[in-house]
DNA sequence: CCCCCCCC
């Protein structure tokens, strides 16, 4: 290992302007960028060593950040750069953003810094081409196009090309204008080009995806709209159709056609609802126009950012990813009872796993669920899946998700090759265990107590779950118990008529004997804060270690030993999985947590997440 | 102008 591995000089050639194949680079450090946002949108800048020069201005296309997540672009490994842009940011800066590369030498492999690299104090200007473009896709389409001058800058600076890679120039020549049916000759521009600051363009594009219709109904008022996905080389765009342009263009718009749309508005996207590649979105309206081209053009379909599944786990639980994965399992169609609405859901569990060997589940709903054939191990391929803690680190389908079996992309070959071979006969490491629903395996969603405050954990009317762990320091005894009808699943407190009869409104009966029910509110701490909670019957006697039944008679018999048993229980410490949710009491809301279950800490496990919250705040991963 | 997306 020697810094003769490193392409000496490249960073001065690369920042001054000169085109270098494939360099060899030394990764120094890298560094969350200040202000990116959550997992959707986070940026890392690398300080990259030439062996001479070091170089700091550099950034990782956003689908390469699950090289940091999952740890596979460790500090000090060897690199090899196969595609990178290098922009300038006037006056001079220069930035390069790194699109594609190989890892030669993983960082636990090299003893260290190699050589003894000085920072490349040089500009654009060193190289004497300060004034000069530098090659960049988008900006030579704009410029033959005759672009504004405001759309060249401001394309040349978003990011927005992060994670593209299948630009093809030629499509957008000057010798190569499409013509429209109507004959006059548009400005074809690259979807990547589209921004909210220009109004005067038109691209060609393959229709990729297109919602059924929704309505919808709320304080703003009601209507419907349907949303859809453009495709071209440069890469997609989601755009949205509301009411009257619903009734124009639902019926003419087909997946998979080429279209030319010209004419609607740009806003900023907001990224939480879709994993389409783009700062910005379209809304078309009353003037927008959309036509069919029937020439033969070679555009692409779906295209995808996939995340790999043992990078799941590291990213912000509610966003919106592409995965693929091989279907270890199925599970057949079953059913449950939506609690808002109280509808009746179809759902379908699949289990996706890649070669990193991790194994996550997926929740398909409705007719995708219906519809799904799973059988011989397909590839899957997801674009929109929505991240979420079920039961653990989950997927989940949205409406607007794409699936696709068995794609003809190159990730799923080499999937498929990997899993009839190898794949398998291994075992995976789990998000969550095997119909572990309820366990404590796979906690995913740890919070400290005062991480819950500070985070408004639970403060919308939609509960939210998360895994603490936590010691029991406090349980109201008293009213701990009732008695209630001794029928089954009612569990309605009963009134003791004093002449051996018990009764219960609900069933409107009388009964000669009941049941002991438990509901017990008990304050948990941990190290940050504590938290009141309620348990229920199940919970209740998990923590007291006694049936409602022993309980309730040991009341009546013997309190000393029923206040033993309360004494006993405190400062036994447990993983509890807590749903928290705000809840409405004569106009004053708070917030309430019910324990939906305390399990044995599984120390492992949890050392584990304590390892890994380390090397979170080393600055490690 | 939607952005609900369900289960513990």
């Amino acid at each position: 290992m020697s810094v003769s591995m490193l392409t000496a000089g490249a960073i001065r050639d690369i920042v001054t302007g000169k085109t270098v194949e494939q360099p060899v680079l030394q990764v120094l450090g890298h560094k969350k960028i200040a202000g990116s946002g959550g997992s959707a949108t986070e940026r890392f800048r690398l300080l990259l060593s030439d062996g001479v020069n070091s170089q700091s201005s550099a950034m990782l296309g956003t689908q390469l950040n699950y090289l940091v997540l999952n740890g596979e672009l460790e500090d000090n490994s060897i690199v090899r750069l196969d595609k990178f842009i290098c922009n300038t940011i006037p006056p001079d800066r220069r930035v390069m953003i790194l699109l594609e590369l190989s890892i030669i030498k993983r960082g636990s492999e090299v003893p260290g810094k190699l050589g003894n690299p000085v920072p490349f104090k040089g500009t654009a200007a060193a190289g004497g081409d300060a004034n000069r473009n530098p090659p960049q896709q988008t900006n030579e389409h704009a410029a033959s196009n005759g672009a504004p001058e405001q759309a060249q800058q401001s394309t040349g600076q978003t990011n927005s090309f992060y994670g593209k890679n299948n630009v093809t120039p030629k499509a957008y020549g000057n010798n190569n204008l499409p013509q429209t049916p109507g004959g006059s000759t548009p400005k074809v521009y690259p979807i990547t080009a589209l921004t909210p600051y220009q109004n005067r363009w038109t691209i060609r594009a393959r229709l990729t995806n297109k919602s059924n219709i929704r309505t919808w109904s709320n304080s703003r008022g009601e209507g419907k709209l349907f949303s859809m996905t453009f495709t071209d080389e440069s890469g997609e765009i989601r755009a949205t159709a509301f009411k009257a342009e619903v009734d124009k263009f639902y019926d003419i718009l087909e997946v998979n056609k080429v279209y030319y749309v010209t004419k609607a508005t740009l806003k900023t996207a907001n990224k939480q609802y879709s994993s389409v590649d783009n700062d910005y979105e379209m809304t078309l309206n009353r003037d927008s126009q959309i036509e069919e081209c029937t020439e033969d053009v070679d555009l692409p379909t779906v295209t995808f950012n996939f995340t790999p599944i043992n990078a799941l786990g590291n990213m912000a639980p509610n966003t919106t990813v592409d995965v693929i994965g091989v279907v270890k399992s199925v599970a057949d169609v079953s059913t449950i009872i939506a609690k808002a609405t109280q509808k009746e859901l179809k759902k379908r569990e699949v289990s996706l796993v890649d070669q990193n060997q991790v194994m996550i589940n997926l929740t398909l709903w409705g007719e995708t669920a219906e519809g799904f054939d799973g059988s011989n191990h397909p590839v899957l391929a997801i674009k929109g899946a929505r991240l979420s803690d079920f039961g653990g680190r989950s997927l989940s389908t949205l409406s607007s998700s794409q699936l696709i079996v068995n794609p003809d992309i190159e990730e799923a070959h080499r999937l498929k090759g990997w899993y009839d071979r190898d794949g398998h006969n291994l075992d995976f490491q789990q998000y969550r265990n095997e119909g572990g629903q309820g366990g404590s395996g796979g906690a995913t969603n740890w919070k400290s107590f005062a991480a819950v405050k500070q985070e408004n954990i639970g403060a919308t009317e939609k509960p939210d779950y998360y895994s603490a762990k936590g010691t029991v320091i406090f349980m109201r005894k008293e009213n701990c118990m009732y008695q209630a009808c001794p029928k089954m699943d009612c569990n309605k407190k009963v009134v003791d008529q004093s002449n051996g009869l018990y009764r219960c409104e609900k069933c409107q009966l009388e009964y000669p004997n009941y049941k002991w029910r438990m509901i017990l509110s008990a304050n948990l701490a941990d190290y940050s804060d504590n938290q009141w909670v309620t348990c229920f019957q199940e919970t209740t006697e998990t923590l007291l270690g006694k049936s409602a039944d022993e309980l309730g008679s040991l009341r009546e018999s013997d309190e000393a030993s029923f206040d033993q048993i309360f004494q006993e229980a405190t400062f036994k410490s447990y993983t509890f999985k807590l749903r928290a949710k705000q809840e409405t009491y004569n106009d004053e809301s708070r917030l309430k947590t019910i324990v939906v279950n305390a399990t044995p800490i599984d120390y492992r496990e949890y050392n584990r997440k304590l390892i890994q919250d380390i090397e979170k705040m080393a600055g490690m991963i």
